[in-house]
DNA sequence: ACCGTCACGGTTGAC
DNA sequence: ACGTCAACCGTGACG
């Protein structure tokens, strides 16, 4: 375990190498974007390189997320127990077929589709390892994935998929994901289950709030803690994952603010709440208004005060300005609806 | 000046 | 328990 309490970029934003920016900044260089900002005035305000910046617009414009991928982990298998039954089914019944043509029976029968239909390779591999000998019982992972579930599309559960509703003890899961991320097609919305208002999605108070987020000495708590107190933060309005509502402990202050995380919580590092960041600034509001900003067709308001820059910043919609951000265009139904949240009003 | 892209060094988590 | 591997990360530099 290395002691990472982040970097400092050459913005002068901190930020912790090989981990994502926090979901508020993720969140807030969309925003931005979305009133029209320039991706380059997004950087220099959020103190997050214009590449990162560039990365996290283009994804968002691509999948309509804000998350980041899912990190770390394997590729679901795609030869769970039913594809190796079917392979073996179409070899017994016809020994001297092809693994192209195995390949595209299980296509056409519907066993696998084209995302998790296994390589012709790694037919060939089942054909020799657990299909040379025929007499021989399938022997698949036993003990684990003893569930039928076939047609695991990778697309939709492993790269968006949340770990399952945790036990309040926040420990980590031995049991694989159960229950996967509602919606079974494209994966644009990776399904972040929260019924925050982007201000709490924001999570900027208590996130940057120093004393929130770190300990005592001011460095970030340990992602143990993070852990529990993100997955605290899931209400599961959605029934997403089947989160259990009984089994989320709301009694961490903390739960409705801090983002959830798209797949870890680890995700969220309080690092980030560094000083070096600056990207708080007690009392100052980037935004001239000092209104909430309601977001269009969502009806709800951002605080996006709560994220400073200490530089001054041009103001928010310049009229000489056109817009030159897709994200203006109006299909990802403003913030209310990205990163798969449909976001509810709930709180005002 | 701006922005897309990519190498790099890093983290993560399934296997 | 540990190592490997392949995914992802953001930064910084380049064009």
């Amino acid at each position: 375990m290395k002691q990472t309490y982040g970097e400092v970029n050459q913005l002068g934003g901190v930020f912790v190498n090989g981990r994502p920016l926090p979901n508020a900044i993720r969140l807030r260089i969309v925003e931005l974007a979305q009133l029209g900002i320039r991706p380059c005035d997004i950087s220099r305000q959020l103190r997050v390189s214009h590449g990162c910046v560039s990365k996290i617009l283009a994804r968002y414009n691509e999948t309509g997320s804000i998350l980041p991928g899912a990190i770390g982990g394997s590729k679901p298998r795609v030869t769970t127990p039913n594809v190796v039954k079917s392979i073996r089914e179409y070899k017994q019944g016809d020994p001297g077929i092809f693994a192209w043509e195995i390949r595209d029976r299980l296509l056409a029968d519907g066993v696998c589709d084209k995302y998790n239909v296994p390589s012709v390779s790694s037919i060939s591999r089942i054909l020799r390892n657990k299909i040379g000998n025929l007499s021989q019982p399938v022997q698949y992972e036993s003990g684990k994935q003893a569930q039928p579930q076939p047609s695991i599309s990778y697309n939709h559960l492993y790269p968006y998929s949340y770990p399952n509703a945790m036990s309040p003890s926040g420990a980590k899961m031995s049991s694989p994901p159960g229950v996967p991320v509602t919606g079974g097609h494209v994966s644009i919305s990776r399904g972040w289950p929260s019924a925050h208002t982007v201000s709490n999605i924001l999570g900027i108070r208590a996130f940057m709030d120093p004393t929130a987020v770190t300990g005592p000495e001011g460095y970030p708590p340990k992602l143990e803690d993070w852990g529990s107190v993100n997955r605290a933060a899931f209400p599961s309005a959605h029934g997403v994952n089947g989160l259990d509502k009984s089994s989320l402990d709301p009694s961490s202050t903390l739960s409705s603010y801090v983002p959830p995380c798209a797949y870890s919580p680890s995700n969220q590092y309080g690092v980030y709440s560094g000083p070096a960041g600056s990207y708080v600034g007690p009392g100052h509001h980037w935004q001239a208004q000092g209104t909430s900003l309601p977001h269009p067709g969502s009806g709800m308001a951002i605080h996006s005060g709560d994220i400073h820059s200490s530089m001054p910043f041009k103001h928010a919609v310049r009229d000489d300005r056109k817009p030159p951000s897709p994200l203006s265009k109006p299909q990802h139904q403003a913030l209310s609806s990205i990163h798969g949240l449909g976001v509810p009003t709930s709180s005002s």
